[in-house]
DNA sequence: GTTTGAAACACTTCTTTCCA
DNA sequence: TGGAAAGAAGTGTTTCAAAC
């Protein structure tokens, strides 16, 4: 990611739906506010602990138990580091910029407490991830020709909001289309389209997802599915052992579950998901990210 | 009862010092 | 010059007492 945390000018990115989190107290949001001001487009940042208690005028202790809770709340998730040669480095941090339903709860960015009349953005203020937050993106950003959709969040609450569809729970009965089929087929010609769409399905009304683009989301859950299993083949396996292993290999200290890299996945699983199908509902919106997931291209 | 900060702790790498 | 030991530095976690 971009280093700019030396830089005083950064700025960070706060989705409205914190706000309205039932268990979100003043310090978890001051913490998620420090931490956005480092984290880059994914949210993701890696500040020491003594770094935030510093600039937030509290002790590292405390600021870890606020880190703790946000963790405990799925509005950060925290990956212990090493270094190459096993040195203990700071944590990474991985804010949940979009609502998930381990996060959310309860909280929706359409929230009925939102009415129009408290909301001075319009609703498509929230939805794009800005690639960068140096001053020095700002700067090109206002020197460059702007594409349609890629005006920056602060640059947008003053532009006409785009009509987005509702999103929908995934119907039961939900199948990929021909066409999703032969876009995935062209991809992945060895995996059981059936048996994927399926355990998609139940994945989504088991979490409760709700999905502007249902095609758009099976297919991100598709290519990030893949990617996991080319990546980390023995945690694919699911094999509870090897998950144990690695963490415990990762953090000889650590009390937490063994399979938090399983959950985290999930999160991040859906976050993508629910940013890709936003993203397949308003094309070219992806502000110079070129559709990472090169879904709908 | 809850929250907070200080202190202590454990773990590792890196640097410095000493000695053969 | 090279290796071993000691100390410093940086990290996150836990405990405990004080304040609210």
């Amino acid at each position: 990611m971009t280093d700019h945390s030396a830089n005083p000018n950064r700025w960070g990115r706060i989705p409205a739906w914190w706000l309205d989190h039932p268990e979100l107290d003043a310090d978890g949001l001051a913490v998620l506010a420090a931490l956005s001001t480092y984290a880059d487009d994914m949210g993701v940042c890696w500040p020491s602990q003594a770094t935030l208690a510093g600039k937030l005028k509290r002790s590292r202790p405390t600021v870890n138990r606020i880190l703790g809770r946000l963790e405990a709340l799925g509005l950060v998730t925290i990956e212990h580091r090493r270094s190459a040669s096993g040195g203990r480095l700071s944590c990474r941090y991985r804010l949940a910029l979009t609502v998930t339903d381990d996060a959310g709860q309860g909280a929706r960015v359409d929230s009925p407490a939102d009415s129009a009349m408290d909301s001075p953005c319009p609703a498509a203020s929230h939805e794009q991830l800005e690639p960068e937050q140096n001053p020095d993106t700002l700067h090109r950003r206002a020197g460059r020709p702007r594409v349609a959709g890629q005006e920056p969040a602060h640059a947008r609450s003053v532009a006409k909001p785009a009509p987005k569809p509702t999103a929908e729970p995934v119907d039961q009965d939900w199948t990929p289309s021909a066409t999703d089929r032969q876009w995935a087929a062209s991809r992945f010609p060895a995996v059981d389209l059936d048996r994927h769409a399926e355990r998609f399905v139940q994945q989504c009304r088991a979490h409760g997802y709700r999905y502007r683009d249902v095609a758009a989301a099976w297919r991100s859950w598709l290519l990030q599915d893949m990617t996991r299993m080319a990546q980390q083949p023995a945690e694919a396996t699911g094999n509870p052992a090897n998950r144990a292993n690695r963490k415990a290999d990762a953090r000889p200290d650590a009390k937490r579950s063994a399979n938090r890299p399983a959950a985290d996945a999930e999160q991040r699983l859906s976050a993508w998901a629910s940013v890709a199908a936003r993203l397949n509902g308003q094309p070219g919106a992806a502000a110079g990210t070129a559709n990472p997931w090169g879904v709908g291209a």
